[in-house]
DNA sequence: TGTACATCAGTGAACGCGCGTTCACTGATGTAC
DNA sequence: TGTACATCAGTGAACGCGCGTTCACTGATGTAC
C-alpha cells in the first residue's frame, strides 16, 4: 500500500534527523510507522532508500521555466530568474527540508547520495542550457554554467534555510547571483571594490 | 609500523578502484597487504578510513601561494593563478588520483567523504581570501568565491584526469576560469556570444 | 445469502554476511646488568 | 657473551550487531458462482 510507504518515509526522515542515520535501525523506522521490520524491506531495498524528498525533484520543472525566457536575457540571468521563479515551491517544503538537511548531514552515505542528486540536477540544468542554444549535447560552457549556478543556488538555499521561517528564498537567490557576478570579475586590476593597502 | 599502514592504504586504493568498495572486504585488503584482518583494524577504525590520498591535502599550501599575490591582482585571478601554480604537484600524483577517483565513485559512503574533503578545502580557500582582505572571518563574498572557484577547479581537474597522460593541468585550469568569467557575465543583453535566432 | 477461491499486504523466525571489538596469545627486537 | 625482562607489531578465535534475504505462514478483502 502506498500509505505504508509514506509512513515509512516520514518516520525515517524524522528519526534520521533527530537520532542520526547510524543510530536508527530499520526496525525503529518500521516500529514508528506501525509495521514490522520485514515490511520495511518489502518497500525499500536498503535503509538509505527510504530517505527521499519528492520536493527535491523540482529541477524537473526547471527546464520549462528556463526555456520560456527570451533570447535577450543572458543565460545566467535566465537561470537565476528561473530559480527565483521556482522558489515558492521550495518555500512550502521548508520544514521537511530542514529535517532533510539534518538527516543528510548525519551520515556519509547520505551525503554521498545527496551529492548524486546534485549531479543529476546539474545535468538537467546543463541540458536545459544546451537546449536554449539548440545544442544536441551540453558543451563545456553549459556544464560550467550549470555547475556554477547550482553552487550559487546551494549557498543561497542554505542561507535561506538558516534564516527566519518566512524568509524570501527568491530574494536570497537573486542577491547571491548578483554577488556572483561581482566576485567573478576578472582582470589584473578588478580588485577595486576591496581596499588595496 | 608505518610501512604496514602504507601497504594497507595502497592495497585498499587498488582494490577499491578495481573491485568497488562494497565488494572488497577488510580481509581482502589485509591479505593483499600481507597482514591479518585483525591488524587492519589496529590501523584503521573503519573500512572507509583506509582510503586517503595525501596529495589531496594540497590546499594546505594554497594559502601561502595565494597571499603572495599583490593587491593589484583580483581575487579570482589570484585564486586561479594559485591553482595553476600548484598544478605541478597534482600532476605528479596523476596515476594515484585516477585510482582514487575510481575508488571514490564506487560507493556512496566514499562519495560522501570526498564531499566532506571538498567542504574542508572550500573553507581553507575561503579563509585565505578573508586573510587577503584582513577579515577575521570569511564573509559571504569570500565563501561564494571559494565555492565557485572550487567548482570551477573540480571541473578543470576532471577534464585533465580524463585527458591524455601528460596533459597540462595549469592550462586547463586557466582556460576554465576564463570560461567562468565569460559565462557569468550578467545583464539583460549579455547573451551576445550566442546566436539570437 | 452463502460457499469457494484468488489476491495481496503484512508477518515471524531463522539465516548468512561482513564490520568492528574483545581477549588472550606469540614472537621478534631491544635493553639492563 | 649470556641471561632476564620490557616493549611492541602482529595474530587467532570468538563474539555482538544490524542489514538484507529466504521460507513458510496469516488474515483481510474481493470476486465468482
Amino acid at each position: 500500500m502506498d500509505r505504508t510507504r509514506k509512513e515509512l518515509r516520514l518516520a525515517a526522515l524524522e528519526l534520521f534527523a533527530s537520532e542520526g542515520f547510524d543510530r536508527v535501525k530499520a526496525e525503529d523506522i518500521a516500529e514508528r510507522a506501525g509495521v514490522s521490520r520485514r515490511t520495511f524491506f518489502r518497500y525499500f531495498e536498503t535503509k538509505e532508500d527510504v530517505l527521499y524528498i519528492g520536493e527535491h525533484r523540482f529541477f524537473d520543472v526547471f527546464a520549462t521555466t528556463f526555456l520560456a525566457f527570451p533570447a535577450s536575457v543572458s543565460d545566467v540571468a535566465a537561470v537565476c530568474a528561473s530559480f527565483a521563479a521556482l522558489a515558492s515551491r521550495t518555500e512550502r517544503g521548508r520544514d521537511a527540508l530542514l529535517l532533510y538537511r539534518k538527516a543528510i548531514s548525519s551520515s556519509a552515505v547520505l551525503r554521498g547520495r545527496e551529492q548524486d542528486h546534485v549531479r543529476v540536477d546539474m545535468d538537467l540544468v546543463g541540458r536545459a542550457i544546451a537546449d536554449r542554444h539548440h545544442l544536441a549535447e551540453p558543451d563545456d560552457r553549459c556544464r560550467l554554467l550549470a555547475a556554477t549556478a547550482l553552487t550559487t543556488y546551494r549557498i543561497a538555499f542554505d542561507k535561506w534555510l538558516d534564516g527566519p521561517a518566512h524568509g524570501d528564498l527568491a530574494k536570497v537567490v537573486v542577491n547571491e547571483f548578483a554577488l556572483l557576478a561581482e566576485v567573478v570579475q576578472q582582470g589584473p586590476s578588478a580588485g577595486a571594490p576591496f581596499s588595496s593597502d
